[in-house]
DNA sequence: CCTATCCCGACCGTATACGATCCGCTCGAG
DNA sequence: CTCGAGCGGATCGTATACGGTCGGGATAGG
């Protein structure tokens, strides 16, 4: 920042977003646990800001489903609990696998490299497993693959829901270690089956197992007791 | 309301929610027609109280996206152009397959019932034909067969992509009247379908197709020259 | 007559102020 | 000792105030 501000309109972000991105980092990086009382007042106090951005910032989260606000109490980050979060790994399911499909045939031949070279390094990762890198590169992987997808809206809703989950994805892999080796070798079938110009259907149907796969292993995992048919959108 | 106001706590909205659903009925009413300008004081003014809640309520509807919002020009309703429109009906496919899918276990008889009477007044419907109530008969179908979906969480993404259809959604069938013929008797089918307990897969396949279905008439009709393979999700 | 510049009004963004509500703690009665 | 009423601090909800930014119309020059 030699010159102060560059092009001022487009720099200078309005403090309300100073206040949402600042709020976001804290929750996505797990420094906001679930149920952490945000204070209106002291994110003013910390940002250097009145509490008026910082009411709008909040008011944004709550409406993404990042924060719960009770009138009069105040907000807090929001608790995902088990149902929740089975609700949203079963649309991120969905939403994800459509993604995916429609995105394959779009994926260049970098991108195919690209998606292979993130899953070798997430089989590397499985000597020395660190549940934060390999969920971090997880993403990565699962973003290449639908990122070409050509409805910015459906893109919109996949982004919701990575973020809705946050710091819990983490979990799935800390949980049940043993469902990432399998999860790896689903990769790489997956991209086999894109490169080799697969139907969409079986890449949607693809996409969408390997995600229900893993809320099936951490439901049996976590509530053994459970039917298993509660997998849910594996339908299809 | 003869005696005014009833339980206090529970009945006063604040002023931000009275806001938010003000300008969200005006919206869906049609009253604010997509480019509308939302002016803050304007607003305020009319609802009797200051700016501030206003601006609460404005920033949900962005966060929803049913408003844009410019910095230092202020908020305008959405514009939903074709391209969008397109994105939100074949996300709406996806959302609203799976949860007539999930939903088909769980539907009761008096539910087909409902579901079958609605699709009745829609065949009615069809002699004098009238937009707003074939949309609005044809919402409640639907509605009828997701609603027992048990992920909360995937019917609020399924409410909120209709909001964002919003009025537009009228349009489909203005448009391509020849459409809702051929909608009313895949509602039949749908139903029949649900209640000879088919395979879920078969359920969400015959849902998600017959709304890309919709779709893929409303392009074909606004644009002949595009490729058909536009309809996008109608894979599965 | 057409174009570029300046100025002004409308509106937004944020700060401050103040009343309202809730939660936890103290204190007294049983 | 237990429990309920009352009080006070913390925090929220909204109003008002003021400086900043944008867009359009008047004005001067080509």
């Amino acid at each position: 920042m030699a010159h102060g501000q560059m092009s001022e309109t487009a720099r200078t972000r309005s403090k309300s977003q100073q206040a949402y991105h600042w709020i976001q980092e804290r929750i996505a990086g797990g420094e906001f646990t679930p149920g952490y009382r945000l204070v209106l007042g002291s994110i003013a106090h910390e940002l250097d800001m009145s509490v008026v951005p910082v009411r709008e910032a909040i008011r944004r989260l709550e409406a993404e489903g990042l924060v719960t606000f009770e009138q009069h109490v105040g907000a807090r980050v929001a608790m995902i609990d088990d149902s929740q979060y089975r609700q949203s790994m079963e649309a991120l399911a969905l939403l994800e696998g459509a993604a995916t499909a429609l995105a394959a045939r779009h994926l260049t031949a970098d991108d195919l490299r690209r998606a292979r070279d993130l899953n070798r390094r997430l089989v590397e990762s499985l000597d020395d497993f660190e549940p934060h890198l390999f969920t971090s590169l997880n993403h990565r992987f699962h973003a290449v693959l639908f990122a070409a997808c050509p409805n910015p809206r459906l893109l919109a809703l996949v982004d919701a829901e990575w973020v809705r989950l946050g710091h819990l994805r983490d979990s799935t892999f800390s949980f049940v270690p043993g469902r990432a080796h399998e999860s790896v070798r689903e990769h790489d079938a997956l991209v086999d089956l894109i490169e080799s110009g697969a139907p969409l259907a079986d890449v949607e149907r693809a996409a969408r197992g390997h995600r229900s796969a893993t809320l099936a292993a951490y439901l049996s995992h976590e509530h053994p007791d459970e039917a298993p048919a509660a997998a849910g959108v594996t339908t299809v």
